[in-house]
DNA sequence: AATGAATGAGCATTCATTCAT
DNA sequence: AATGAATGAATGCTCATTCAT
């Protein structure tokens, strides 16, 4: 079990250090004996945790969509009124992207490498995060509190796009910016678009 | 004159080859030999005409801001009223990205590449359409068309963020979707959001 | 300690095979791969001991000045008449240009090839060497066995050309001139010029 | 007669363009484009007057050799001590190194590059100048003046040793030595080797 | 499990030379 | 004679991955 506690942390500590490294030079751009040194273990270490390079790449994905998709589950399932629930997740976002500007870096820019990856990895756990964001759409719908006419997954890309260009322009701007600040009139221009 | 033309033309050829090939296998999957071979030059001919493969990448973003932005412009000054300049603007942004699928496919994708790329170039290009989008908001707000609290920069990017994940989600869709059959409703959808 | 045998083997075993391919093809025309196929290697491997191709040149003249200097400096303390010590360093020239034909021609000819190389790294070496010579000479002219007049220096330098123009003349005439046997005539031409 | 003048003059200002650049920057790093743009010349022009690249470089040393050989000989005829004969020719050496630095680079340097060229080409010349020393050498002997035991041919090469390393030393040297200035303390070394 | 030396495929770029104009 | 655009062969170096220890 101590063993077994070890190689989580051994998993745990490659990707971090791939975190920072893909983060500060690319992916293309960093090597995996860059991040075997930051990680502090041999370059061959790494496959045996990884099949390939881009499984880190996958990986760093997958184990932040896990927490992403869980905290958003669960502010959706605190809050009882549809409009609370949007407000909280455009909080919810932008405070995560801003809370790890490495890892912010990463899903801004770094994802977006490869059609190739984007198609098979990324677009399916975003299309999880979608839907929780459509059912929130269509719950307002059904309560009679957003307008009736747009199509909740349409209007679900178009929550996600706003917000996402946000990250992405918070990402590429200067340091000191305060993305979680502009949380209330995110949410104001998107509630605004729907409110019935 | 001939010459000139040929010259032209061959820069051209170049580009268009290279759109090609990094819409099909991404930028550094693309070789500058593959690049030659579809343009039918020798190798060392791209580097008559281009620095570097970076420049080719630099190359085919200007080349298509240029014709964007300016038939941006040119919409907007066709439109008397500020409805039907962002309607417009919608449908421009959603035509111009499903009429060149391989060009879609290097904006919403390949571009994202590096941080260093975007820092550089396309956030200044970018920040220039942005403008554009941001006039009309602020012309709808004094008008008193248009609901007068949203900041015009902060909206001009929600709209962007919005047309952008349109067109990155219609690029990674299947290829017969329609996506300027949605400008309409995405049309509808951020101007139900901003009228008084 | 088998390990550091093995890597002391291959670094010399790569040094041995680039002085055979430069000596033969010239070092502009020897590739990294020739000298890794000769070494048995593989061509990243070179890279593991080496930063760049120029190294590899920079490390022949190393390896062989050390050798030369050292057994020069003992030759010298070995005999006690300067005139003795003199015959020695021309004989012990002369012989070891002759012992490693290769190497001579990488010597003679190939660490001649750029301002840039002889300044910064050869120069310095030479220098060592010609200090060695211009010691017995100044030696000799405190004993009253040279005459005082000609600079130490500059006696010293003109020996080493006389030794270099010798070496250089072999390494470029038929092969089977026997480069050795010139020492005492040669030893002889530059004594009658020194005694007092 | 006009257009062959000029041509001679074209011919004549890309091997002064060619010295200048392998000169500054080697052989192999002086590319025919730069010996072109400095000529005043297109790079196609080049080879109206030389075959191949290296062609320059032969050319270049055979119009100086052409030179240096006929002023040695003419001095030597000038003179007729076999004594005065030598320290001319040590002068006349000396001097003709130090008039042009950027050919003083090229002889000392690099043509030094490649054996083969070394031997094809420029030994042949060299020989030719040796002999010219050497006959001095023997004609000093017949007439009793030099010690009768050194071999001519032996001699004359250790003179051109001397001459060599002290133009090759003054080249790698600072700018600021007058090498000149040295001839006579040189030509005292050697003719004190030498006299009965 | 862990290491890290070794591998070798892969690629952007240069530049001597040619040739249509 | 002169041009200079076009060619394409050639090569140093990197780095993901393997595997003997």
């Amino acid at each position: 079990m101590a063993r077994a506690r070890d190689n989580g942390h051994k998993r745990e500590r490659i990707l971090d250090a791939a975190v920072v490294e893909i983060a500060q030079h690319g992916y293309y751009h960093t090597t995996v004996a860059m991040i075997a040194r930051r990680a502090g273990v041999a370059d061959g270490t790494i496959y045996l945790y990884f099949h390939s390079k881009e499984e880190i790449l996958v990986s760093i994905f997958d184990r932040a969509m896990d927490r992403f998709i869980a905290q958003g589950r669960q502010e959706v399932e605190q809050q009882a009124d549809p409009l609370s629930k949007l407000r909280d997740i455009v909080e919810l976002h932008l405070n995560l992207v801003s809370e790890d500007r490495d890892l912010a870096v990463i899903f801004q820019v770094e994802l977006r490498h490869s059609l190739h990856f984007l198609d098979l990895f990324s677009r399916r756990r975003i299309r999880e995060y979608l839907e929780v964001i459509a059912g929130v759409v269509a719950e307002g719908q059904a309560a009679g509190l957003f307008r009736p006419e747009p199509e909740p997954l349409l209007t679900a890309k178009a929550i996600f796009g706003v917000l996402d260009e946000m990250a992405t322009d918070w990402v590429l701007s200067a340091r000191n910016t305060r993305l979680a600040g502009k949380a209330a009139a995110v949410a104001d221009l998107l509630l605004s678009g729907l409110r019935a």
